[in-house]
DNA sequence: ATGTGC
């Protein structure tokens, strides 16, 4: 008997391998006829209890049961920021988030929006469990910034040297590569502890230093300090700053669909609507996997911008004073609640009690440097930025690019390529975004962008 | 956000 007639008997799919397995232990040790079985089925579909003494149908009729009685778990409850600026849909998707068995905990920062999974700006608290869109495609996409020893007065009067910097020491696009691979520890790192990283190995090299599309970006800009912080080690003042935001390119968006990839195919079939919220327990071989491989993806994305602004400000020819970095698309193994939990931040920053992170804004708007409260509501977390208020394609159709650009320049940032999709007014407002988010992070400084440079998507305006 | 396959 297949699997289709026994669902006609009213075998629900979930049990229909325990159904077969039953089928052929009692039919080979004689004590049931092929014939009659249908017969037996049907009375084991209709009162399980009955057999879960049977030699040969109790593991059956004990999954008949479970799956009876099986009832979803309600979704964990979660705090939110900024409330008025998240619509329904960011919160259809974080309550389904908030379902996934696996759950513990959760929060949704000011900047929440739908994302695949889990939405952008989601905080996804699991016991045991890492759920790769959790932590999303750009595993480890990250903020790095550097204080660099120049004279701010030096962005105007040396403009065509930092923009020379900018231009020689980035390289910006989807598939975006260096024909010879830069030098960095990280490619002495173990890159055989899965198939895909050993696979994906050669074209991260070539990839180290570069940044993707959409918004990525790398940036000079005015960072102003009203007061000294001891732990940077700076006075009150203003320092010119490269800021940079990108991740770990091709190798990890091929180390998330790989093992999202095995994750959705483990999925039990009543969970099967999670879709991209599928989960690999994290002592299982594939868990171990792929929290290897994003840990080594971490590193790399960590490498990526080192080379990025060590490029930059060697063109430059200045030195790093000073720096601020964190990822915010990552998991990390963390206590809550005195429990053990996997703590995925996807578009959210880690802001535990003291912990220094950037929060960019757009090109038009300043990027914070801040230090966190460590609010256990927010899971120790804050937004990775303003958040889009458009989507990429609206704000392609409402937005001229020429006119935007004259625009910014009059607000003194001069963009040396970006894409209409990343025009300011695609973004919430940075300073609002912040202010609900008082209470998750302490602003120490902040940056404001003079010279940007993002990829280019051929709407630029030539004049 | 990325890169491949249609």
């Amino acid at each position: 008997m297949n699997g289709r007639q026994l669902q006609k008997l009213g075998v629900p799919e979930e049990c229909v391998r325990e159904a077969i397995t039953a089928i052929q232990f009692a039919i080979s040790s004689g004590a049931r006829d092929s014939k009659q079985i249908k017969t037996d089925i049907k009375q084991i579909v209709e009162s399980p209890e009955a057999y879960l003494a049977d030699e040969h149908f109790a593991k059956f009729a004990q999954a008949l049961i479970d799956e009876r009685d099986f009832v979803r778990p309600a979704p964990v409850a979660y705090e939110t920021w900024g409330r008025d600026g998240i619509d329904r849909e960011t919160h259809y998707q974080m309550k389904l988030a908030c379902s996934v068995p696996v759950a513990a905990a959760g929060a949704l920062m000011p900047d929440a929006h739908v994302g695949y999974g889990l939405p952008i700006g989601g905080v996804l608290a699991c016991e045991n469990a890492v759920i790769p869109y959790a932590v999303g495609v750009d595993i480890a996409c990250r903020m790095k910034l550097s204080v660099l020893d120049i004279e701010p007065e030096a962005m105007d009067s040396k403009f065509n040297l930092f923009k020379e910097a900018l231009e020689g020491g980035t390289r910006f696009g989807v598939g975006g590569e260096y024909q010879k691979p830069q030098a960095h520890d990280v490619m002495d790192a173990d890159w055989s502890i899965t198939r895909i990283t050993r696979e994906k190995k050669d074209r991260a090299w070539k990839q180290l230093g570069t940044s993707g599309s959409g918004n990525h970006f790398v940036e000079f800009g005015l960072l102003t300090l009203t007061e000294r912080d001891d732990e940077l080690d700076l006075d009150a003042g203003e320092y010119v700053a490269l800021l940079s935001h990108s991740g770990s390119r091709g190798a990890g968006a091929a180390v998330c669909s790989t093992y999202s990839g095995i994750a959705q195919a483990q999925l039990p079939k009543r969970y099967e609507d999670l879709g991209r919220l599928a989960w690999l327990e994290l002592d299982s071989e594939a868990g171990q996997e792929y929290w290897a491989a994003m840990n080594l993806m971490g590193d790399y994305a960590a490498a990526n911008h080192d080379v990025i602004h060590r490029q930059v400000s060697k063109l430059l020819g200045s030195h790093i004073l000073a720096g601020v970095e964190n990822h915010h698309n990552f998991a990390w193994k963390e206590t809550h609640d005195g429990k053990e939990m996997i703590v995925h931040r996807k578009g959210a920053t880690p802001a535990a009690v003291g912990e220094l992170g950037v929060i960019p804004g757009s090109m038009a708007d300043p990027a914070f440097v801040v230090r966190g409260k460590g609010n256990p509501a927010s899971l120790g977390s804050a937004s990775h930025g303003a958040g889009r208020q458009m989507s990429r394609t609206k704000a392609r159709e409402k937005y001229s690019w020429k006119a935007v650009k004259n625009d910014l320049e009059k607000k003194g940032v001069r963009v040396l390529s970006a894409g209409a999709d990343e025009v300011p007014g695609a973004y919430k407002d940075i300073r609002q975004v912040m202010n609900e988010q008082a209470d998750l992070v302490d602003i120490v400084a902040r940056f404001d962008p003079k010279i940007v440079k993002m990829c280019d998507d051929g709407s630029k305006a030539e004049d």
